[in-house]
DNA sequence: GAAATGAAATTATTCATAAGAATTTCATTT
DNA sequence: AAATGAAATTCTTATGAATAATTTCATTTC
């Protein structure tokens, strides 16, 4: 059962992929491990993601900015440098605070990319109707997302269409009723539920905020 | 960006689809609402995920059994009833207790594949080397599961070969010191972290239990 | 007769290929 | 130096054939 062990922890190199121009992601060995791709860290990224998370091309995208196609291609592989002008463009653009784009900078180099602490979450969406969420992935281009939402007390939001992901959720405190695909549930701390493109909604009946770890995938930011 | 209301919640039917053979799930309709397929729950369902998780084909695996593939065809699909020998020798070839396939036998029939309650979670694997897991994930056939896991003060796990599947957590509660890819971080309550195809290993090297709620995608079971 | 089998029928997956769309590159312009 | 736009490349999608996997169901077995 256990697994073949590795040489302890190595230490996180600072360093980037020097200059090769065909290598865009640096790459890391361990003896005994094949060479491991570890991705690069710009706003590129971001923008890339949250692209392809709206089913968008980089022609939609630039024509929306008023840019070339060239241009926003270089931006996001991290060749170009998008203006801060640029940058609130693409944020409204995709309904995210632009503060998104740098939620991860004051991280440390080796957790960026893997660890997010809990005093540097990135908010989400507008902390409207008493609800708050903030992003747990460290990095927006996995296969799901990881997200702690907090509902205030009265906190409600009528049953909404259905969108196309699944979903998951673990209280970890507080209480939410919960109404999946026409049928409501009172969650209590510990209690955890899972559902494929249904139509959901959500109250908070209690006095205080429930929180609930919520499991997109795919991701939608 | 309030969603279409929908009539609130619907009483859950106890209803299963009547007879029609060429109907294998059952259909919940509300007003306004396309029809929506509830999958039904036996054991079939089960082996099944278990068995796709693995990657195994019928033919393998009625051969692991000494059945034939006919039957275990049907005995997926709920047409046949697997004997108690049958459900344990299946359990045994996928490393999991007899009890899995039970998990949720006692829950209310609304709630089966949505909700699972704090206090019915099923134990997954062996709760050997002071961790203990517990699947959150209310339905095995969905595109990641959810687990709790608990690590024990002292426990440890050294760095294991990279699962082909991508890997994130959140910390409820205590320490947990986290190789990931070679390099160690000590996470702390509220806490994240995610992962793509990595080794890692954990050491809990803190004086009460680590409690972190694991999300792992493709599921593995 | 119910449970289980195994061969035939059906369905799903893989592989190869081509067409079109999307993206990247890079010489040139602003 | 930043940005463009056309050419080159890569990625995605559609198609169909070949194979593998699964389901069906008439028959056999206990």
């Amino acid at each position: 059962m256990a697994g073949r062990a590795l040489p302890k922890a190595l230490i996180a190199s600072g360093t980037e992929a020097a200059d090769a121009p065909s290598v865009p992601h640096g790459v890391e060995t361990a003896p005994g491990l094949a060479a491991v791709a570890v991705p690069q860290h710009h706003v590129g990224n971001d923008i890339r993601a949250l692209r392809k998370s709206r089913g968008m091309t980089l022609n939609e995208l630039c024509d929306a900015l008023g840019r070339s196609i060239g241009w926003l291609s270089q931006v996001e592989r991290g060749q170009a440098n998008p203006s801060i002008p640029d940058l609130k463009a693409i944020a409204a653009r995709f309904g995210v605070p632009v503060s998104f784009f740098f939620r991860n900078a004051d991280a440390p180099a080796d957790e960026r990319g893997w660890i997010v602490r809990a005093h540097s979450r990135a908010a989400m969406g507008s902390p409207e109707d008493g609800l708050t969420e903030e992003l747990l992935s460290p990095d927006i281009g996995g296969d799901f997302e990881m997200i702690r939402s907090v509902f205030a007390p009265g906190a409600r939001r009528e049953v909404m269409a259905a969108r196309d992901t699944q979903d998951g959720g673990y209280v970890v405190s507080g209480e939410l009723e919960m109404t999946i695909g026409g049928v409501s549930y009172l969650l209590k701390a510990g209690d955890s539920f899972q559902f494929d493109r249904q139509p959901y909604g959500w109250v908070n009946k209690g006095d205080r905020p429930a929180e609930v770890i919520w499991i997109i995938s795919p991701p939608t930011y």
